[in-house]
DNA sequence: CGCCGGCTTGACCACGATCAATCGAGGTGG
DNA sequence: CCACCTCGATTGATCGTGGTCAAGCCGGCG
């Protein structure tokens, strides 16, 4: 059977012009264009806010792309702590990883879409195709390079600059227009553990950049980044030299 | 020409027979067996304590394995912040992510030997051999999981719980006997940029632990783990309850 | 209107960073 | 062979960031 024929049915979100530069975000959107081969198999599902998409420990045996809403991929400890590896936004690939379970829970941060397909028929789909295995090479990197440079963050930086640096990196990822308001559709809660911090102190890193001028907070899930370049100095820690 | 059948001239190292049961360093090991065709095209180089394999921004157009010794892949802060991402150690591939340059430095945390190949060729090699390609995805998905596994220790845990993490990971991938002394062949310096603490935090943490009798420590650079289960616990937080 | 959940702010405290002094092993030279 | 030097590890004293606890605050919804 011609797979690679089968292109037909254009998508409807807008994937194909993207201002953001993220080499992560890049990648993954490009795969995209290759998962249209498989709509045949792609199931929709809807999921309401705090609902759970899978859990770890589940066989991993579909992955997923987001179509709307927020995805956070998490992990409990049994004391109750919990740590969110990654946000994933509309366009994003999720439980892509070569193992039989997922490692991670997939929750969903707002109510959202998403479209699952059958594993092995990319699998398959692979194997006949070159160009898709190179670009599921490439998703996987990506990812392995988003996890490693947030590694960093969480191994070298304090509350204010982890905050920092994420709000610059969800600008990336969102096509926000500077001094446009940015969507933040996770919670505080959610950003603290994403960060390894309270919330309290990300309460106080949005205190302290509003009281610079640096970011304009017009309500609770919204924000302004005012200042991209002094954002990224004290992500960096190039701030108070 | 039928790379396959290229299995003449054994590998000297000991690569077979492991008890470790980690499944991160299961399919590293794996996966070499499948580079032994490539023998042909690797090139053996020699690096002395602190000297640099590759710098962060090189063009990775080689990709390694280690002989011998123990590399560090690091990044550094513009304000002499380090954070290393991973030890690794004999067996191991190094630099294997497909990108055209490396985003990590690689440095020689001891006398080290490495074998470098040439990736172009590996690519050629997994074009055609369909159980190649499915042994690079599974290094790269157990690379990403092991990076996800340490995001949440940086995430969540504390100091002292952060170290005993680090040593059962160790005593995971060397292949120690309960009991024997396990290599720390890297130093405090090492062991803090990895873990995200300071130095003092690290011995303070080995005091603590040898204080309670979970560890013993002939010298420095040996450590003889007393009490596994313990330790686990406490790598866990379920410690003090 | 009043409740409820999430956000914000303040007061206090502790873990771990910083600074400083000492120790100890390995290496070099007299 | 020992004295000395150096570098890393260790331990103690002090400080600060960020965690914890507690009290309002705000917005959404019944």
């Amino acid at each position: 059977m011609s797979v690679k024929l089968q292109l037909v049915e254009p998508e409807l979100e807008p994937l194909s012009t993207r201002s953001g530069c993220g080499k992560t975000t890049q990648t993954l959107r490009t795969l995209d264009h290759h998962l249209r081969v498989l709509r045949q198999f792609g199931a929709q599902r809807h999921f309401s806010r705090n609902q759970t998409i899978f859990r770890e420990g589940d066989p991993a045996d579909r992955f997923y792309r987001v179509i709307s809403g927020t995805i956070r991929l998490c992990r409990h400890a049994p004391d109750g702590r919990r740590h969110i590896a990654e946000f994933h936004l509309p366009g994003d690939l999720v439980g892509f990883v070569d193992h039989a379970e997922h490692s991670y829970t997939a929750e969903a941060v707002t109510a959202v879409t998403v479209k699952s397909y059958p594993r092995n028929q990319l699998e398959r789909l692979g194997a006949s195709d070159p160009d898709v295995r190179s670009r599921v090479l490439m998703h996987l990197s990506a990812s392995l390079l988003s996890a490693q440079q947030h590694l960093f963050v969480l191994g070298c930086r304090n509350a204010k600059e982890r905050f920092a640096e994420f709000l610059l990196r969800l600008a990336e990822r969102t096509d926000v227009l500077w001094g446009a308001p940015m969507e933040l559709t996770m919670g505080r809660r959610d950003i603290a553990d994403h960060l390894g911090v309270t919330i309290e102190s990300i309460c106080r890193s949005i205190a302290a950049l509003k009281k610079d001028g640096l970011v304009t907070v017009p309500n609770t899930h919204q924000l302004i980044l005012n200042n991209v370049a002094k954002l990224r100095a004290v992500a960096d820690g190039r701030d108070a030299l």
